[in-house]
DNA sequence: CCCTAATTTCTATTTTTATCGAAATGTCAT
DNA sequence: ATGACATTTCGATAAAAATAGAAATTAGGG
C-alpha cells in the first residue's frame, strides 16, 4: 500500500458521519447497505450523505452496486485489512508482537485462514 | 473506545507527515526518538513538526518523555491497537474472520498473549 | 549565572473540508 | 411515455487544518 492510498483513507475514516457509517458497513457483512437506509440510520441528509459515500468510495474503503432502484454500500474489508497492515507494518522494532489482524469472509476465501 | 477520540486519532494519522512519523515511531518501538532525529529523518522544519507532534500526542496516538536536553517520542501501542479494534468492531455481520491484531511489547506485557 | 541547544508557541496566510437546499440524473412500474 | 422514487451533482457558505518564519521557552553544560 502506498502513503498516499492510506492517508487518504485515514482521512475518509477521520470524520465522525463517515466512521459511524463505515462501521455501520463493516458491521452490516458482504450483504450491504441501501443508501437510503444508511442515510435513515444515520441521520444525514441525503446530499451530505452522498458526499461522505463518494469520500469513502474514493479511498477504496467501500463498494457500490446497483439492485434494482437502490445503490448498495459494503464494505471493502480487503482494503481495510491492508490499511490497518500498513499502519502496524514492521511494528515494535522486531520484538514479537502478534500477528496482523485480517478479516476473511466467505466471497473472500483466498489460501490462508 | 469512543467515537470521538477514535475520529481524533484518524485524523492526526490523516496527513502525509504524521502519517510517516506515526509509523516511524510504530517501527522504532520501544526506545522510541527525540523529535530533532524525526525533523532530520522526515525533512520537516522544526515548527510545522512540533504542530503534527502535538496532534499525534493530543490524539493519544504518541507519548512523550523528556530524556536530558531532548524529547523522546515513542508509539503508544495499546492506543494504535484500540483504534484498530474500534474499527473491526463486530466485523462482518456475525461471520467468523479471524481475530483482532494485538501489538505487545516487553513493557505493557498483560495477561493475554 | 550565562550560553547554547532542543523544542515549542505565536501569528498570519493559504488550502482543504463540511454542510445542505435545490436541481439534475437515472431506474423502474404502469 | 409519464410519474414517482432513490440518489447524486451543483453551488454557495462556513469551518477547520497545514505551513513556516520569528520569538519565546525550557533544560544542561561550563
Amino acid at each position: 500500500m502506498k502513503s498516499e492510498n492510506a492517508v487518504e483513507a485515514l482521512g475518509a475514516l477521520a470524520q465522525d458521519h463517515r466512521l459511524a457509517l463505515f462501521r455501520l458497513l463493516v458491521q452490516a457483512g458482504e450483504r450491504g447497505m441501501p443508501a437510503g437506509a444508511i442515510a435513515d440510520a444515520l441521520g444525514v441528509p441525503n446530499s451530505s450523505l452522498s458526499f461522505h459515500l463518494a469520500q469513502l468510495r474514493n479511498a477504496g474503503l467501500i463498494l457500490q452496486e446497483r439492485q434494482h432502484r437502490s445503490l448498495i454500500y459494503r464494505a471493502n474489508y480487503p482494503a481495510m485489512n491492508a490499511l490497518v497492515d500498513y499502519l502496524m507494518e514492521n511494528c515494535c522494532a522486531g520484538a514479537d508482537c502478534g500477528p496482523a489482524t485480517a478479516c476473511e469472509t466467505p466471497t473472500q476465501e483466498r489460501k490462508s485462514a
